[in-house]
DNA sequence: CTTCGTACCATGAATTCCCATGGGAGACGA
DNA sequence: TCGTCTCCCATGGGAATTCATGGTACGAAG
């Protein structure tokens, strides 16, 4: 799985491109790839993650088999499918399961890398992570943040003063 | 699994390079690979670990299969989809389930070894232990701590005093 | 035709790799 | 038991490669 440690700061050019740092684009499933960014308030900075994590949240078409080729108990598959086909009706009238997914899948980007490992950050996401030319990559396990440098300087101290408090 | 024991200390030349002790280095999981350094407040020094203690932490399978290939039960796939889900939810909203990870993440640096077997230590977390010239690796068991040696042994001294003061 | 977005190419700096050196501890032989 | 030899490991410098960064050209869309 994709593990992203450490932080990284770099420039963003007049194009909204920056360089994703090396060890991130390694950690990804696919390091040629892209990455997944979005934004959900109230944070003060991006949200990045492997397109691999998205992929485990949604189970695969439910034709009741499993992936291992064997198939379950034919009222077991009958049930699925009725729940599948109810959840289906349900979203097609704008009534989601899940508002806070939708809301997160409409605010994240697909971002591809050019070829010397870059991407292009939307001007909507920059814009309400309030970064500019410089931006810095910080690991956070399993996923990544993407924040004005400044902001992530006082962000940083607040967690190290949390820290020190805890420990008193 | 990785086990520390003994100090060495070491000279840290130009480049903010030094030499990791050869017990150190074969105590590694991968002796040839890196290791990992971070630093987290209150602390006086650095902390160093082995890759592998990082990698445990996190799950590996993303799809709910087991290790072995087979596949669990469906509902327990099912629900540890829906957690996934939630996390994924909480962590883009800010609110992560774990914030002390979270810096910890933040501020460790994965540390590859030159041929020779040292590492350059970055400058920024060097600023944070107080260490210049020369730098003192101590084994304290599953993890090793790198100190300014003069700073160590103040530290080396107080832990003395603690022992001797408790067994009077 | 103009503007936006994307791919390709070029450059400089920082990092990593490789080779050379020296010292210390242990092995071996006298 | 003493001296010498050898090997391992820490240390330093220089060279080559990687990576971040900036610019230009090409293609698509409005």
């Amino acid at each position: 799985m994709a593990l992203f440690i450490s932080a990284f700061e770099n420039k963003v050019d007049r194009k909204g491109r920056v360089s994703v740092p090396v060890s991130f684009r390694m950690a990804l499933s696919e390091p040629q790839h892209c990455i997944l960014v979005g934004y959900l308030p109230p944070n003060k900075a991006l949200t990045g993650f492997d397109r691999s994590r998205l992929d485990g949240l949604y189970p695969q078409p439910s034709d009741g088999s499993l992936s291992d080729g064997s198939q379950p108990d034919p009222a077991e598959k009958e049930e699925r499918i009725a729940r599948e086909r109810l959840r289906l009706q349900r979203e097609m009238m704008g009534q989601s399961d899940d508002g806070v997914m939708d809301t997160l899948n409409a605010n994240t980007r697909e971002l591809p890398f050019d070829g010397e490992g870059r991407v292009v950050l939307p001007a909507d996401l920059m814009k309400r992570a309030n970064i500019e030319d410089r931006a810095i990559f910080v690991g956070r396990g399993s996923r990544f943040e993407i924040w004005n440098p400044d902001l992530y300087e006082k962000q940083r101290e607040a967690e190290f003063k949390a820290l020190a408090g805890e420990a008193a």
